[in-house]
DNA sequence: GAGTCAAATATTATCGATAATCGTTCAATG
DNA sequence: CATTGAACGATTATCGATAATATTTGACTC
């Protein structure tokens, strides 16, 4: 008989792809960092196979970057990139909020939590649980579009954003940002669906970070709270 | 001495991705086939491992789905899925017209290029050399915008596009689509970015196939030539 | 004839070992 | 002292074999 745990849903290398992604957006792997195989098969006591398909699979999200016989090591997000990535994220999310201006009810309940919460926490200027907060809130509308091809999308920019975001910064004003969470529901609700959109792109754009003076400090400049 | 070569650019499992990509784009592999990892291993002369390692690249980029123990299908991509595709991409392209609006005279060459072949091709009726400058056309406009973020997720979405869209279709006039590019270029030389946006969106979504009426045959009413 | 169960088969999932490659150390050389 | 390059150690890339799981077959019962 087996005593193997018969629930398990998700293939090993699947299990192995997600605890590397959660070790690089918590910070324990950091960019530039190379993911060794041979040691993460040993740290999760498998062999050495499934953890190139995980590898593999985060090169495909673009998490990190593999050279030939030279192996992996964690993408380097360079403020250049993230600032491309805030421009297509302005997009895909106000194109999000647009549709979901149709069926404004269905989200706006869920949304009006993420304010207060994000209220909460800029109070107690917790910017982990703001930022969580703040996540949720995006999510809420980019799911309530009701297009799931762009909530890939949108995830995929999410995760990579995530990976380098993770040097957690004190951003700017937080009770200003929860505001201008709040003028996004008002859009919502007018009803308005062009005018949502032109909200919508315009916060996230406000939160680009700004071009890189200093050569070297590509990260510090990076705001997560857009 | 090893006569290998060693100029070799590509891992064996990208090479293995993209032979298996081009199967299925052209249509050797059709939705819901089922690529067999020993069968695939043995045709390319290679074992198991890089085959699986490709297998999870393709599983990422969206192009075949696996089931736990039961291996990899090509991913079914339903009528209402290519609609959500062209949805997203009207936004992307639309997107990165408007950036490439301001440097115009970087692309205008290209794709009057490639709307001559487009006419060429329109005048035999040759739908296939049709799609390949029309493809080009669309490349040259999101590479010329000059955020790479934006190129990958377009290029992903064309992907997915092109796993179902093999199934050639001769779609409506194909000199009435040459003139819709001819409008997209128009629009970039006015030098209206907001205008030239709107043009490339609708432009797309013109192409956007119906909802199906019929329940079984998704696939044969999706238009590629958008 | 429909249904059911078990053996046989096909396929995936995983492992351990080996080959190929890269980077580094360090002694020998000029 | 700089430089070469040969041996070593570390790591990736690949393979072949085995275990686990799913699917099919086919004989047997009712």
């Amino acid at each position: 008989m087996s005593l193997a745990q018969p629930l398990l849903r998700e293939s090993l290398s699947q299990q192995i792809r997600d605890r590397l992604l959660s070790r690089i957006m918590s910070g324990a792997l950091k960019p530039g960092d190379r993911p060794i195989e041979l040691k993460i098969a040993a740290e999760m006591a498998t062999s050495q196979a499934p953890v190139r398909e995980a590898l593999r699979e985060l090169e495909a999200m673009g998490v990190i970057e593999t050279l030939r016989n030279k192996g992996a090591r964690v993408r380097v997000i360079t403020n250049e990139e993230l600032r491309e990535i805030y421009d297509v994220r302005a997009e895909l999310e106000a194109y999000a909020t647009e549709l979901v201006t149709a069926g404004a009810r269905h989200v706006t309940a869920g949304l009006m939590t993420c304010i207060r919460g994000m209220k909460k926490a800029a109070n107690k200027s917790d910017s982990i649980a703001f930022a969580d907060h703040n996540m949720a809130f995006h999510r809420i509308i980019v799911e309530g579009a009701g297009n799931k091809v762009l909530l890939d999308l949108w995830e995929m920019l999410n995760v990579k954003m995530r990976t380098m975001v993770n040097v957690s910064r004190s951003s700017r004003n937080l009770l200003e940002l929860t505001e201008s969470h709040q003028m996004i529901v008002d859009a919502i609700l007018s009803g308005n669906a062009k005018h949502a959109h032109a909200v919508a792109r315009t916060h996230v754009l406000d939160n680009k970070p700004g071009r890189d003076v200093e050569a070297d400090s590509s990260v510090a400049a990076a705001s997560p709270d857009a």
